[in-house]
DNA sequence: ATTATCTATAGATCTATAGATAATGC
DNA sequence: ATTATCTATAGATCTATAGATAATGC
């Protein structure tokens, strides 16, 4: 009797409990978020049901629930981990150091790749956003900052190449804007393009290939006086 | 007794009879209709509740299974219109006679209005089309002979335009690709631009259209040879 | 002794229908 | 007589928890 009592209480504490994370409960833990990930990719977070992710990663369904309490819970380690990844792609290529054309090229050429290998990500952070409101103060958070870096580096890169006449008069953030969206674009609609031209994988990879050069291209040009 | 059960044989075949559509019976089923499009585009399919679109187009809940049957007939009429409205779209701009330049002009321009004015069709089409096949199938369906044809008829101003030396060898293709995603990311990234900077309403409005000028010059700086 | 896992199920939510009643048109 | 509407609720689905048992580590 006794023993009950204390197994309900220690049921009810036992979610705060800092975990320990074994061996053993840090794999069954990752496998349950990589489920996760992947049902919140393809159906958003109305349309993922638990009993889903569950199935997917081959543990019991209570299993979800004993390691991350809610479903809202685990939704909410999957978006910030996807909002920091994507973030973060945008640095990736400014670490550069060169010429502002070599800067731009790196810039987009590992952007687009970030994007190509993760090309579900950057669809579900818009609709999460749009959902609810607490993902978009998250978005702000973990983004604004490190975004805002980055754009105030591009601005100044830009004026001075401006003075200097070898690009023209543009509007650093309508540049940034073209930028993702030629890069985001295709893997957004994705639906859309492989629907009118019927690419195998192979002539899709060459189709993205020869995209992001178009990329690199069109910005370029659209630096130009 | 007998009352009964004709009633019960009218309730089975009622939703199968065409209906007469008198004046009231339009204007209610059109409140629902547009109150279900706003909680579409709003949610998605599995987020919108039937429930909310009929507390929504302040009706009674059953009067949307009596006019509709089903969440998914509903979501169908929903879906098939907004295809065939964005479909269409692509259309406006091309009808017109002028120079390459100035179909190209007024393809983009046409487009980019249309998709303003309409900004959350097209991440709802996108997101139905990944969610379930079947939707997939009606894109292709409807959209696959204009687009076809409208992809042929810039082909071939295209190849036009390459032998007189006024364009470069651009893939039609690719052209095209570059065209939609700068016309459509604005819209559907919209909550990740508006993040960044803060927009008023009319700071917005002034941006789109800053917007707009932009993208027709890039399409046809991408043009230059 | 502690942690991980399973089965069964309570409780909430959502879609759809039953059945009754009110409104409309001939 | 026919059509539109309402209230109440059945039935399905989904999240979350209870309670028991198995596995693990000291």
């Amino acid at each position: 009797m006794l023993n009950i009592i204390v197994y309900q209480i220690y049921r009810k504490i036992q979610p705060f409990l800092q975990k320990d994370m074994t061996k053993k409960d840090k794999k069954t833990e990752e496998i349950i978020l990589q489920s996760a990930e992947k049902v919140f990719f393809e159906k958003g977070y109305a349309g993922a049901k638990t009993t889903e992710i569950a199935k997917n990663s081959g543990v019991g369904h209570a299993m979800l629930h004993y390691y991350f309490r809610t479903k809202e819970n685990l939704f909410q380690i999957v978006f910030e981990r996807n909002v920091e990844l994507l973030t973060n792609s945008v640095f990736s290529g400014l670490e550069k150091q060169g010429s502002f054309k070599e800067i731009i090229i790196s810039l987009i050429s590992n952007h687009f790749d970030f994007v190509r290998n993760n090309p579900k990500l950057v669809l579900f952070i818009i609709n999460e956003i749009n959902r609810n409101n607490n993902n978009n103060t998250i978005w702000k958070e973990v983004s604004a900052p490190i975004l805002t870096k980055v754009s105030a580096q591009i601005t100044e890169r830009i004026n001075k190449e401006k003075k200097t006449g070898n690009i023209r008069d543009i509007d650093p953030f309508n540049f940034i804007v073209t930028i993702i969206s030629l890069n985001l674009f295709v893997f957004v609609a994705h639906p859309l393009i492989n629907n009118i031209k019927h690419f195998t994988k192979k002539e899709y990879e060459a189709f993205l290939e020869r995209r992001k050069q178009e990329n690199i291209r069109l910005v370029l040009m659209a630096l130009q006086p």
